[in-house]
DNA sequence: CAAATGATTGTTACA
DNA sequence: TGTAACAATCATTTG
């Protein structure tokens, strides 16, 4: 029975995702193995974690947590708590989802909130790297004009400093209709 | 010993 | 437009 936690979820899982592959084609390609079910072409760059590891970007920014993530982190202490008996993944994850639809839009605003963010953020990072593999081009052949392209190292190269973003309660500028 | 997997949904980037 | 892959987490698993 070594191979029954891995096996079974790979198997019943496909099925669990009817629901939404009704909604969207998309759902239909299985969570479960969303790797390389069907490279296009070695040259693209999306694989799975492991082959993307032999390009090591250091500075590549992670894409940022969607709304969902930023709530599971957070029901992930929670399930953890009441459930100390239960450690795996994959069930903070199911848990995690099926409150995730449970929840209201306006419960999910403050995530949402808080992803947007993320986002923000994720964008600038964007820029830093951009600039990081003009750098990392050492062998040019012709750099002359192109070092116009610097930006004005102003802020958004690294330290920036805006801590006047104090958005944690004063959200709530959503209409508030009566959830049930 | 170390890397990988599994599961959730959302988001992002490319063809 | 659509699809494929990845984002965190961490016990369990495989090599």
């Amino acid at each position: 029975m070594q191979a029954s936690s891995r096996m079974k979820n790979a198997k019943g899982k496909g099925a669990a995702r009817g629901s939404r592959e009704s909604l969207k084609p998309v759902d239909d390609r299985k969570v479960g193995k969303r790797k390389a079910a069907a490279p296009i072409d070695k040259s693209s760059k999306r694989m799975t974690k492991k082959e993307r590891n032999a390009k090591k970007d250091p500075n590549k920014p992670k894409r940022p947590p969607s709304a969902f993530f930023v709530f599971l982190e957070e029901f992930r202490k929670t399930f953890k708590k009441e459930n100390p008996n239960v450690t795996a993944v994959s069930a903070v994850g199911k848990a995690g989802g099926e409150k995730w639809k449970s929840m209201s839009a306006a419960e999910k605003a403050p995530y949402e909130a808080k992803a947007a963010k993320r986002k923000d953020e994720y964008g600038k990072l964007m820029n830093d790297y951009n600039r990081k593999q003009e750098s990392a081009n050492d062998d040019v052949d012709d750099e002359s004009d192109k070092s116009k392209s610097e930006v004005d190292d102003d802020e958004a190269t690294g330290e920036e400093v805006h801590d006047d973003e104090e958005e944690e309660d004063d959200e709530a500028d959503e209409e508030d209709e009566d959830d049930d």
